[in-house]
RNA sequence: GCCCUCGUAGCUCAGUCGGAUAGAGCACAGGAUUCCUAAUCCUGGGGCCGCAGGUUCGAAUCCUGCCGGGGGCACCA
């Protein structure tokens, strides 16, 4: 709906400039805010001060000018009055005919409402949890996968063609590790005496998949050579843990698109050709008996090794060889969702990127911080070495995807999370997914209600909203004319929590009106209105409970 | 030591491209239900936006320095 004020607003700069109070060329997309107070009118825009540089006189009587030119241009349509305030600022106060509008056009797009077409079809990649498969997912995963999914939702209904991937990495030494973990318990399932490998996986998972090898395969591990009953245990037991992963996303809601695996690049040989590439592009150089990644020409603080001097491959040079493969397969940006304790490897990624010849903002870089698990108010201790941490599955299994899914998006990415455990269980209003969940169920019982004492919903022509005049229904319907600007925006920034912000503005706003005034009155057609904006509210709720992965339960 | 990041109400946090009197939830205090779900609503107190400079008509927001929390600094994965 903003857009068309948009419009309105650059063509009054036009007219403006026309009659020589502005350069054509200075004029910019105008920048228009919902007001935070309804005194301001609807609507403000800053353009009179941010232009003030740039035209004689001062930015008051500019805004005047310019106010003159909006009324004459909307010529009565959407707009009923322009105000200037302050030290320039141009408050509008939208008419009746355009909020009716605003809330038909719910009704009409249906689950549709506030998609947008911002992103014009760019193709985007969203690689996002790509946890080892060296061991179950824990809650900080959890916090990534439903970042990562939240924000491909997101992207979508802005208008990116996204696709989402995890990262597999079965081609490392923590591969070979997990093998070695699993071997060692179950030699001692035989009775053999075993030093535990140092650094080793110490989870109780390790010991249960070592049973579960010994009930399917008996002692036959037991008589081959070491190296090679390693390397099958180890696939073993990654495939494994891969498969429980996938179920545990599966379960969360969360689906990719690809699941690309490190050890194809291997395979294809694609490693050796992105470092060919570097040195084709003078980025590569030896020193030391290694060969070196000259990243510091690209910002980055030391130059970085790709191959050590024992001929063997570092993990970052697999990493720029998947960099390479994505933007090979035509993607226009790539968003990399990493927990915060990647941090460090940020900028050589993009040094990486650059080096490859893509722009460092071609690759975004999203770091996840940690979750602090909270029962009884206390910390949960979790240590990933020791193998003492809480899964995602136990957390899923306790409160419910829904409110995980809902609590790990309350937050931005780069801010550290509090995540109450008894909270996220809690049946009342303290509890955010519940108090959402439960605006969307209300009004279907309204709705309900309704269609028993034979009302049905009306199509979106035949109610009069114009009759919808109580400030309540007002600021209902300003929170759904905010909803296209609240997904673009969320989409462009990568923050899905402006969603959760706005669900429970909106919720707020819909149980207020629920407890002092009535849908369903004596009033025919009050009703029906009334009918309708409820439905209207319903559809934003839902939609933007979907794009964050939460379900939108029709009772409670 | 160097780099990144965060610092906003007692607590947890929002704060859109730099805008008008900085917001919400929790906690605390008081109140609301003959009627569509009380899993709800209303009212109230609460602030040196870490500190100091700078840029600007205007700074929580941008720049510099300092203080404090967190993270990162491998020929580890």
């Amino acid at each position: 709906m903003k857009a068309t004020l948009t419009g309105i607003i650059t063509e009054a700069l036009h007219s403006v400039a026309a009659d020589g109070l502005l350069q054509e060329s200075d004029i910019t997309v105008p920048f228009i805010e919902l007001t935070r107070d309804r005194k301001f009118g609807d609507y403000a825009t800053n353009v009179a001060m941010v232009l003030a540089s740039h035209i004689n006189g001062n930015p008051r009587q500019f805004a005047q000018a310019l106010a003159d030119r909006i009324l004459e241009t909307d010529n009565g349509e959407n707009i009923d009055k322009v105000e200037i305030a302050g030290p320039g600022f141009i408050n509008i106060t939208m008419s009746g005919d355009y909020w009716v509008k605003a809330v038909r056009r719910v009704l009409t797009e249906g689950s549709r409402y506030a998609d947008s077409n911002t992103g014009q079809g760019k193709r985007v990649q969203v690689e996002f949890v790509s946890a080892n498969p060296t061991g179950p997912l824990h809650v900080g995963h959890g916090r990534g996968a439903a970042m990562g999914d939240a924000l491909a939702n997101v992207l979508e209904a802005a208008g990116f063609d996204v696709q989402r991937e995890y990262y597999i990495n079965d081609a490392g030494n923590q591969i070979e590790n997990l093998g070695q973990s699993v071997y060692a318990r179950y030699l001692e399932l035989f009775g053999n005496q075993v030093d535990f490998p140092e650094g080793g996986y110490q989870g109780d998972y390790i010991k249960e998949i070592a049973d579960d090898l010994k009930a399917t395969l008996g002692d036959r591990h037991l008589h081959k050579s070491h190296d090679s009953v390693v390397q099958e245990i180890s696939e073993y037991a990654s495939h494994r843990i891969l498969a429980d992963i996938k179920e545990d996303l599966e379960q969360f809601g969360v689906r990719f698109d690809r699941w690309f695996s490190e050890k194809s690049l291997f395979d294809g040989n694609e490693v050796k050709q992105a470092l060919e590439e570097m040195e084709s592009r003078g980025h590569i150089y030896r020193e030391d008996d290694a060969v070196w990644f000259r990243s510091t020409r690209m910002d980055d603080d030391k130059d970085r090794v790709v191959i050590k001097a024992d001929g063997s491959l570092t993990y970052f040079a697999s990493d720029v060889a998947y960099h390479r493969n994505k933007f090979n397969r035509g993607f226009e940006r790539v968003i990399n969702i990493w927990g915060a304790d990647h941090h460090g490897y940020v900028d050589r990624m993009k040094a990486a990127v650059v080096a490859l010849g893509k722009q460092k903002e071609d690759l975004q870089i999203l770091l996840v911080q940690f979750v602090n698990l909270l029962r009884h108010g206390k910390p949960v201790a979790m240590s990933t070495r020791a193998g003492e941490f809480v899964t995602l599955r136990e957390v899923r299994e306790e409160v419910g995807r829904d409110a995980a899914r809902f609590i790990f998006l309350t937050r931005k990415a780069d801010s550290k999370l509090d995540f109450d455990l008894d909270l996220a269980k809690e049946r009342s209003n303290d509890n955010p997914v519940f108090y959402v969940q439960y605006a969307h169920a209300r009004i279907c019982s309204i709705i309900r209600n309704a269609e028993q004492t034979g009302i049905s919903l009306p199509e979106p022509e035949d109610a009069d909203l114009a009759m919808l005049v109580l400030p309540e229904e007002k600021e209902l319907i300003r929170h759904l004319a905010a909803l296209p600007d609240v997904v673009d925006g969320a989409a462009l920034a990568l923050e899905p929590h402006r969603l959760t912000n706005y669900l429970r503005d909106i919720s707020t706003t819909l149980h207020n009106y629920y407890y002092h005034h009535r849908v369903l009155t004596d009033d025919a057609d009050l009703t029906t209105a009334r009918l309708a904006l409820v439905t209207a509210v319903r559809i934003a709720v839902r939609k933007a409970l979907t794009l964050l992965g939460v379900t939108a339960p029709e009772r409670m």
